[in-house]
DNA sequence: CGGTTTTGACCCGCGC
DNA sequence: GCGCGGGTCAAAACCG
């Protein structure tokens, strides 16, 4: 089967540690990373044998993802855990066809990352558990139902939660270059690991 | 003036 | 049925 295609192609979700700070020196990409998917094959850095979540960290994680049900994980760190339900997951299995997901953590002074897409905010909202609010994004271009979430972790404000939903079906308004390298972005194998360094969108004049 | 952001209201699903 | 929490809508404000 194809792989999505990558909502945000500015992250690419790498399996080892020695990753580089793609979004200048004061952003630290994460400890998390993971897909949220229909339970499907298409993990976005997904190992043999390995469930359709993954993390790039080396913390902890467990992860109940049996069968096509609701994917559980708890990711422990220090002294902070991090939890995370997908309940669109059951919602798909009786309704309609789930949307492609995608969610990682990333440590960032940055709330909103430029990922070469435009979005428009349309809601914010204080959730539980976090005194921090949630914003709510969706993609401008017209027909791209694409959405996303941010927020920072209510346990440590220095991480910052973002949740995309859907797949864009149009081409990245702006290109996107990682130093003087662009992005390979391959809409067929967008989980393919790319070395990242600083990022500018727009292209060099 | 058009696009974006803000923000309160509204809707809906879920648990009790 | 009711309350709570999360997600979305939409009108007004804001901005370039």
């Amino acid at each position: 089967m194809n792989f999505p295609q990558n909502p945000n192609p500015n992250f690419t979700f790498l399996s080892d540690e020695n990753f580089i700070s793609p979004f200048m020196d004061n952003f630290d990409f994460a400890n998390l990373m993971f897909e949220v998917d229909e339970g499907g094959n298409n993990g976005l850095v997904q190992e043999e044998n390995s469930p359709p979540i993954s993390i790039v960290s080396s913390e902890t994680l467990t992860c109940d993802s049996s069968g096509s049900g609701s994917a559980v994980m708890t990711l422990s760190k220090k002294d902070s855990t991090f939890d995370c339900i997908n309940r669109g997951i059951k919602d798909a299995e009786t309704k309609e066809p789930p949307s492609h997901r995608v969610a990682f953590r990333t440590r960032s002074k940055m709330d909103v990352m430029d990922d070469g897409y435009k979005w428009r905010k349309y809601g914010k909202k204080s959730v539980k558990n976090n005194i921090n609010k949630r914003n709510y994004y969706k993609c401008s271009s017209e027909g791209c139902m694409v959405k996303k979430r941010i927020e920072r972790d209510g346990k440590d404000a220095a991480y910052v939660i973002t949740t995309y939903e859907g797949v864009h079906n149009h081409e990245i308004p702006s290109h996107v270059y990682y130093s003087d390298m662009v992005l390979s972005y391959d809409h067929n194998n967008w989980n393919q690991h790319s070395l990242l360094q600083s990022i500018h969108t727009s292209p060099p004049s």
